[in-house]
DNA sequence: TTCCCTGCAAACATTTTGCAGCACT
DNA sequence: AGTGCTGCAAAATGTTTGCAGGGAA
């Protein structure tokens, strides 16, 4: 997904398009894992000195309400990324050092045979962690990256 | 498992039992599904009118270093509830209305052939999320156990 | 010009910590 | 009696809300 893409679909929706938001759609774009509100914030404060945290919860939600991010609870809280644009289910390995996520399309539910009895299947969660080749190979990536 | 067991256990490490750890403990018991801290917390508040909410953290954080609780984040916060008795490789149906889950043996990991190039699988979430049986018939249950 | 967006301040919810007194062993 | 547990108070975090001014359309 392009940058200009989440502000024309912003701006189709009649919001004000606001160099915060073109900084934050951009920041989304260009990072392929996933981002704490506080890392939202710690980004978007380089480039505007003045920026508040309530900014930046109030621009995730929005577009978490226009379905451009997703939220995900990670053990240790909330973080969110772009949405995945295929509309195919899928699952996500997920590496645990850079947090990129990278869609598979087996899915695990075709092989459960038994439920529960009475056991009415809404909806699975199926997520495997590990480590992306980057993250193993350059061993100091990581620690460059902080 | 009993409150005994878990009596016993805290005993064991050379802790004291207070009667409002037996209440955690049978609380828990009790419980098939997971409890928030604040769940924990309104129901002891029953027994002991004094009751502290840093109590409740101190001691939900004791069970889960004994492994007699374990944690769980949900979209909407973290919960807890007793640890698994089985130390068989296993998954969750969890329950959406009362949160009880249902240990299952199938494991998904077996039948996926293809990793990304590189990556290296460390560990893996499967659970299946829908309605109980219980939860399903009894039409107004959830509504009288609110 | 209009009205949405922003920063500020403050409220709120959740979780943690220091301390003194009480209770388990 | 000794030490760990508890309640209280307060602090640290994370998130939300009301408001007035500034900026996008």
């Amino acid at each position: 997904m392009e940058v200009q893409e989440i502000i024309q679909a912003m701006s189709n929706k009649g919001m004000r398009i606001t160099e915060q938001r073109k900084t934050l759609a951009r920041l989304f774009v260009d990072h392929e894992g996933y981002l704490t509100p506080k890392e939202v914030y710690e980004a978007m404060v380089q480039t505007y000195a003045g920026m508040s945290f309530d900014t930046v919860y109030r621009n995730l939600r929005v577009l978490q309400e226009m379905d451009i991010v997703e939220q995900f609870m990670f053990e240790d809280g909330i973080k969110f990324r772009l949405r995945c644009h295929t509309d195919e289910h899928h699952h996500h390995f997920i590496c645990l050092e850079c947090e990129r996520t990278i869609p598979f399309h087996y899915c695990p539910m075709d092989h459960v045979q038994q439920y529960p009895e009475g056991f009415k299947p809404v909806k699975h969660k199926f997520d495997i962690y590990g480590y992306c080749e980057t993250c193993q190979s350059g061993q100091s990536r990581q620690a460059a990256a902080r």
